[in-house]
DNA sequence: TTAATATATGAATGACTGTTCATGTATAAT
DNA sequence: ATTATACATGAACAGTCATTCATATATTAA
């Protein structure tokens, strides 16, 4: 059982990258990792969770404050923020009955900026 | 009508935020641009649209090996190229009957490191 | 010319996702 | 104590999305 017959067929004959297949098969992002990633940007992937994000950046804010800025519903803010949570981009912090978000994850504001200059080149 | 009766209506009563609201709403991302920058990170957060951009960006492939290599179906790849087409992620290049794809934007690759960046400090 | 290959694409389908609505809990105010 | 507020959350619904399937086009091979 040789390397060419145990590999999965590919486009007929042989042209160039033909011998290099399994190589870039290595070189390929695995795929838990792309899983893993593909979440993060997904998380990112919300224009409502994005404003929610520049806001925190700029400070700490509870959730019908951010509910009133945004004109989003509270329920909304809170479905948002708890998957926001899950992905550990934002921590809390309870004061009486109100619960005060900040951002927690410093990658998130480079990725922003990236974006950010990605479509003012457009 | 004052500033104060023309504000939408947050929290009751006034906590250290409640005079800064009309501030943070100029401060935050606006509507367009949050969606502008959504659709750009929904792009990336799907794993076989990450994996077909990793080969990418180590060079030129066309449909059929890239389907190959990922063990997906051709017409599932054609689809995702389409899509990365529509936002000027990739440019193609055709060759007999063969289409060869290669990476257009510089920027999907300083996203990609700051994910995995992210994700190794787990 | 005829058959096979590489790609593209519309329609259909199943899965996922964001919001609303209803409800529950904890805290503060009266 | 009773009422109102801030937040959380499960269920339901509507919209979105990635894949498959069927089909069409263009190019190469026979």
């Amino acid at each position: 059982m040789s390397a060419i017959e145990t590999r999965i067929p590919l486009c007929q004959s042989n042209h160039s990258v033909d011998n290099e297949i399994n190589d870039l098969r290595k070189k390929a992002l695995d795929i838990s990792t792309a899983q893993r990633m593909a979440e993060f940007f997904r998380l990112l992937g919300d224009s409502n969770r994005l404003r929610i994000l520049s806001l925190l950046a700029q400070q700490e804010l509870c959730v019908c404050d951010l509910a009133g800025i945004l004109e989003m519903s509270e329920s909304a803010v809170s479905h948002q923020l708890r998957t926001l949570r899950s992905l550990r981009l934002v921590s809390y912090q309870k004061q009486g009955r109100r619960v005060y978000y900040k951002l927690l994850d410093h990658h998130v504001l480079d990725l922003y900026r990236s974006v950010a200059e990605h479509l003012a080149e457009e």
